[in-house]
RNA sequence: GCCGCGUUGGUCAAGGGGUUAAGACGCCUCCCUUUCACGGAGGAAUCACGGGUUCGAAUCCCGUACGUGGUACCA
């Protein structure tokens, strides 16, 4: 059996959205799997379309996910060039090759007039509009034209386009991985325009040239492209091919979570949620749209929560590492169904990776979190304690700026009003003796600032639990954070005296005020 | 309109003739924790509808409805 080689061919168009990695993902599982060759090819036959920028961009954003490509237009093989602008004057070989077989010819009608068939075809109440062959004598092209006609309007250069002749009355049967046998009926298959007037191949020429000479041999993609399938088949069939097609699958859609339709690029911003791997900064609107990295995805779990999403391996195992993935992964079991998407489900993979990573895994990604805010981490030991602490309540990277800002910075307001209605003389004087005990400290760690801090609550015989809201709130500023004596001990002697001593004064000035 | 694909709780889903129809997210209750999370224990909530086939259907077949994709010199 030969190696298997599949490819992701994205157009590059804009952003690669959700669906585009998730679809390069089950390639690249697919490849890596069966120890094949997973391509990346630039489909940019549609000048009009093109968005500089976007194929660097496709090639980061697979990049942060882990997905990378074995060949591509940066990493030449030996089937290159691997942008499809660059391969133009393969594409008008074969299709010629396929007008001088029968099974294409050349068409010289223009838009309007192609306009003005699908308005008489909808006038006569015609279910089919398409261009095909029930009316393709009816129009300008070479088979209703002579051969003398034909090359007249060749010869003065008059533009064409080359499109395929789909026979009547046949049945195209093919065999989709997820999908098993599908049956379709060459009546409800237009002719298909192979090579535009610019000489550059449509997506259904381009794909089946590019597929057999890289040799590819599973091709899998989303299930917008089932019903053009009939057309490869057949071109494979016409050019030759056919021992050499390769075995399809088509994916199942990722879907809006508010209904209709399947998610598209614009949902993101309307929706609250990014569609994107990494940011794209959009050249057309010079809008910079954030990705899924941005608001403090793992890409550990963004490959993860899409894999999930049309695919499970019949366990109840939910995390998995790429690695696992690609040993686990199989076509057979990936739905044929679309999925919304669930943003609120993608949070939960976040939260569970961060919770499994260590303070180590986690540190490279937190400190540049810490650095955007203009703090820098000198005490790289200290910060591994400070992410341990604090990593359960993340559920975002970004979280563990509000998680833990306050380990580095003092904090700006303290919540006095929530200290201020039980707050009294015994309680202050407490504090005051915390702070007498805490100063002749000669060890500085949780378990003991427990104990003594319990120790003096009964002396003073007020109950714990009345002291520790104040007490956090003096280290942090508010009630939020991790156990206030794990965040003194990590914040340090001085700096917990210091601390005390601030809310101190604060509310005696509340006091004397009132 | 026509053609294709699909349909198990709100969402992701297991299950593919006999199950009390898993599990997860989200939601609710309780426990733990005198912050909030984490963790633990519970709860509400599902086989789109109608016909067949069968002793027996969520599972197989047909129809309907609904969803979704295609119907471009876009991919």
């Amino acid at each position: 059996m030969s190696k298997v080689r599949v490819r992701f061919a994205p157009s590059p168009t804009g952003g690669l959205h959700l669906g585009g990695v998730r679809t390069a993902l089950y390639n690249y599982l697919f490849a890596k799997k069966h120890n094949g060759d997973f391509v990346l090819r630039i489909e940019d036959t549609d000048q009009g379309r093109y968005v500089p920028g976007a194929e660097q961009y496709i090639i980061d954003s697979l990049a942060w996910c882990g997905i990378l490509p074995d060949e591509g237009p940066h990493k030449e093989g030996d089937y290159a060039p691997y942008r499809q602008s660059e391969r133009k004057n393969f594409y008008k070989e074969y299709a010629e090759d396929l007008v001088k077989k029968g099974h294409a010819y050349y068409a010289f009608d223009t838009p309007e007039e192609i306009e003005a068939l699908r308005e008489k075809l909808k006038a006569q109440g015609k279910s089919n509009l398409q261009y095909g062959h029930h009316v393709r004598l009816d129009m300008k092209n070479s088979l209703s034209l002579s051969g003398e006609e034909t090359q007249a309007l060749l010869d003065a250069n008059f533009p064409y386009v080359i499109r395929i002749k789909i026979e009547r009355d046949q049945f195209v049967s093919f065999k989709d991985m997820i999908r098993g046998d599908i049956h379709m009926d060459t009546n409800s298959v237009d002719d298909k325009v192979l090579l535009k007037a610019d000489g550059m191949p449509t997506y259904h020429l381009a794909v089946v040239v590019d597929d057999y000479l890289m040799k590819i041999t599973h091709a899998f993609r989303g299930e917008e492209w089932l019903p053009s399938a009939p057309v490869h088949i057949l071109l494979w069939k016409y050019l030759g091919w056919k021992d050499h097609m390769p075995q399809w699958a088509h994916f199942p859609l990722i879907l809006k979570p508010d209904g209709n339709g399947k998610l598209s690029k614009r949902d993101g911003e309307r929706l609250g949620f990014p569609v994107f791997s990494i940011g794209w900064n959009d050249p057309a609107t010079g809008d910079l749209l954030k990705g899924f990295k941005d608001i403090g995805f793992m890409p550990e779990a963004f490959i993860n929560m899409l894999a999930l999403l049309g695919w499970n391996d019949g366990t109840e195992q939910e995390i998995f590492s790429l690695e696992e993935l690609i040993e686990k992964f199989s076509i057979e079991r990936v739905h044929s169904s679309g999925a919304k998407f669930d943003f609120e489900k993608g949070k939960w993979f976040n939260h569970e990776w961060i919770k499994r990573s260590t303070a180590a895994q986690l540190e490279p990604a937190v400190k540049e979190i810490f650095q955007e805010k203009n703090i820098a981490i000198s005490d790289e030991n200290k910060f591994k304690q400070i992410i341990a602490l604090v990593k359960d309540r993340c559920t975002l990277l970004t979280d563990f700026w509000e998680q833990s800002n306050f380990f580095f910075i003092t904090p700006g307001a303290i919540d006095t009003g929530s200290i201020l209605p039980k707050w009294n003389a015994s309680k202050n004087l407490f504090f005051v003796e915390l702070i007498n005990t805490y100063k002749l400290s000669t060890t500085w760690v949780a378990t003991e600032l427990e104990h003594t801090f319990k120790e003096i609550t009964s002396m003073h015989r007020i109950k714990p639990g009345e002291l520790l809201l104040p007490f956090r709130i003096m280290l942090v500023g508010g009630k939020y954070g991790p156990g206030v004596f794990e965040i003194s001990s990590l914040l340090g002697k001085e700096e917990t005296i210091k601390r005390i001593q601030h809310t101190l004064s604060l509310l005696a000035g509340n006091n004397a005020k009132g």
